[in-house]
This record gives C-alpha cells, structure tokens and sequence, in this order.
DNA sequence: GCCCTGCCTGAGAGTTATCTGAAAATGCGA
DNA sequence: TCGCATTTTCAGATAACTCTCAGGCAGGGC
C-alpha cells in the first residue's frame, strides 16, 4: 500500500515522537521525524512533507517559527501543533488559516482526526463524508452530534469520543488497553474500569433497542457492530 | 525457506528459552537466546535482531534496562517483554510504544501473535487479511468472530483460541500435548480432559452440519479439515 | 465377538470478568 | 465561590467461563 502522506514530526521528547510515529505508521502514513527547530527545517527541505506535526515548544526555536521559515523559504507546509493546555489564546490566534492545533496531553484519536482534516483542507478535497453510520445509530463528526433512530442523543465529551472510535473501528474487537490509548489523554493512569463504566453509559444512552449494537466479548474487549454478516 | 526474522530470546530459565526457540524457530524464525542482561546486549550488538523477547526479570538487570541501553547505543529493537502477572502497570506504561508484552504465564498462541503484530507495526506493514476458512467455517481473527455455513457463532475465549490453533493447523494432526502447549498457559498443571471438554464444545457449536470437519484420531490426536474432494 | 482403553459428554463446583449504582473527585462557568 | 456536569473510583451482584469428575460409549486388537 503507498502511504496516505508524508509527514514530520517534530518533538524534543523521544516518547512522545516514538508514539506519534509509531502510531501515525500505523495509521498508514509515511512518517520522518526530527526532535529540534534546526533539524526540522532541515528535514523538511529535503523530506518536502505533506504535513508537519510541530510541538510548540522545542528547545531552540517555538513552532510557529519554524513553520514561519518554513513559509519565507517559499516551503508553505500545513501543520498541526502540539500545544500545552494553558497555552495563551492569542498564540494560537497566530495560527495560519488551515492549520489546527492539539492540546497536550492528548489522545491519539485526536491527533489523527485534525491531521486527517487539514490535509483534506488542503488539498482542497471534498470533506469525506462527516457522518458514520451504524445500523440505525449515526454520528455527525462536524457537529458533534449522535441520533438513534432519528432520535438525536446528548452525550458528554468523552462518551463521544468513544462512540466515535468505536464507529471508525466497527465490525473490529477493541480491546480496553487500545480503547484507553486511542480516546483517553496519553498520560492516563488510572484504572481500566473507566471503560467498562464509559461503555455501559453508552449503552443506556444510545443502544436500548432490542437490537444491540455493543456486544462484549468477555477477556478480549468490546465491538460495535450491526447484527448479521 | 528463509526465516521471517531474527528474534533474540532472553530469559534466564532454561526452560522457558527453550520452549520459547523451539516453538519460534519451527514458526520459521531465525532465533538466538541471551540467558542475562549482558549477554543480551553483547549479542544484540553482535546479530542485529530484529526483535527481542525478553523477560522482565533477569538476574543482572531488568528487561526495561536491556531494551534502554540498546537504545541508548543507537539501536533501538522492538521487543515484546514477558512479564509476571502481577506486575505493577506502571512499570508497563513506560513501554516504548511499538513494543508489546505477555504475561507469564503465557501460551506460545499469545506469545507468536503479540511478536507478528510487533513485526507487522514496525515494518509499517499492513495487516495480513485477518480471515481464516475451512469449507464453510470462518474465523475472523480482527472481529474475533465466528461463522458456520454464514451463521455466526458465538465462542468464549478459549474455544475461540482452540479454533484458531485448529484452523493456522488445518489438515495437520494435533497431539493433545501440543494442543495444551499453545492454547493453554505453559504451565498448565491439570488433566488433558480439558482439551476433550473443549473439542466437545466446540463440535458442538461449530461442527454440527453432516458434514464434520474436526476428527479425532485415536491415540494420536484431532485433526481439522475438509473432506477430500 | 469380547475386552481394554481412550474418548465423549453431562453435570457441577469454583473462579473471574464484567456490569452498574452510588459516591467521590474534578473541572468549568456563572 | 458555588453549583452543575462530567469524570473516575469503588464494590457488590451477576453472569459467563474454566476445569474436573465420572459414567457410558466406541474403536480396534485379539
């Protein structure tokens, strides 16, 4: 398979850019990485990835300047940033239309869901469609919304971001170590019984009927999948 | 045949280094073992494995501290770590990521697939098409699902692992001996009525059409496959 | 055909993973 | 600062699963 798209990853801490590139490979793009603004910059002028993925904060220069000479070498390259939580709002205000940023720490599936859009944006692709669809359950990306039957449903931040893993991933066995590292933050230490309790308000919430849609394969995990096939 | 990939085994118990390479070099891996710390890190500098099995708990130093210094000398190898049940997780959470690991005791089922999908990560490969079939049995190994002439079946874990083991060895006789070894724990202390009271409940669940797919040969094993055509 | 031995399988005891209600902790906005 | 929504922990109940036992059945050697 040829890779989605090239990208660099720039961090200072070799976990988190062990992570990120592990996972990004894994998520079938190309991935370089470079730990420092210098060797970004390098990289990226030999490398020309499709998008960067650029921790704010590197021990020589910030982000936003390398992706600012990036720009002045004639080199404009999408990036997201990696961001600290209290990061000042108007820093990011600085951000170049088209790119997005994340804040740390952050879970996987974040990551991936604004590199996915901002290469959409750049490239000028029609949005893919922004609506899973399970059965009779769907769930809108861009407006952060879930109906069942018709019938729209609330949910919290972090039922939706299981929901939404769950849907991307359907008809596979997820199991609660990849649940925990793919929707909650990275640096998450606490017990796995916040998934099986997330799990169980998301079937009150959204899987009442009599069709069932969650089904737990006890020792292995969980799977959202549509009966039949 | 050439071997699928050098994996370097360390573990101080004869036993299980030798359960461990035998059973991987007849999966058709290249296979060294290291019995220490040092030893460990002598031959990985020597043979470049692309994959080390280590135990956690060595005599001279712990497996984290094995796997550190290969990186820190620039020689960063994936490993799959082996490690006692009760080990506290946090010791796990500073797994770098790609790798994985296996708690003791393991089956040599659980301890080949967590190396392959170490493999598969790490050269950035796609996973192998994860359906297995025999006549109309299918075995969805990513949905952890089961079907029968296209109605699916619901297994536990260990009968769905008895007929994995079944259907990566169709056509090839299994000894009750071989059975325990790779879908039970290796240190399995009880009868070997357990794997008849499996085959049952599995010929019961997925073996019930006419025509019968899992044989028993007496006084050597079972078998499973098609009739011959 | 008979007998020995290995195999099959129903029943049951013990163990373990999961579910879920409730409470505690956290975060966020007014 | 308070109050509400959300997240996380905890623990008892429950359901599912694993394994053992033992009686009966069947294959194959004689």
């Amino acid at each position: 398979m040829t890779a989605e798209a090239r990208l660099l990853v720039v961090d200072d801490e070799p976990n988190i850019r062990e992570l990120l590139s592990v996972s990004l490979r894994y998520a079938g793009f190309e991935v370089v990485t470079a730990s420092d603004g210098r060797e970004a910059v390098q990289i990226a002028e030999r490398t020309r990835p499709d998008l960067i993925v650029l921790d704010v904060m590197l021990p020589d220069m910030d982000g936003f300047a390398v992706a600012g000479r990036l720009k002045a070498a004639g080199r404009r390259v999408p990036a997201v940033f990696l961001t600290a939580r209290d990061a000042s709002e108007d820093k990011l205000a600085g951000l170049a239309l088209g790119d997005d940023y994340v804040t740390k720490p952050f879970s996987l599936d974040e990551v991936l869901a604004r590199i996915r859009a901002v290469l959409r944006r750049t490239r000028g692709e029609v949005a893919a469609p922004p609506r899973l669809q399970v059965a009779d359950l769907e769930l809108d990306q861009d407006a952060h919304q879930v109906w069942r039957a018709g019938r729209p449903v609330r949910l919290s931040p972090t039922e939706f971001k299981l929901l939404h893993y769950f849907m991307i991933n359907q008809g596979r066995v997820l199991s609660k170590a990849q649940i925990l590292d793919h929707v909650w933050h990275y640096d998450f230490g606490g017990d796995r019984n916040v998934v099986e309790s997330y799990v169980s308000y998301l079937r009150r919430k959204v899987d009442t009927a009599d069709l069932k849609l969650i089904h737990t394969l006890r020792g292995v995990g969980y799977v959202l999948r549509a009966p039949r096939q």
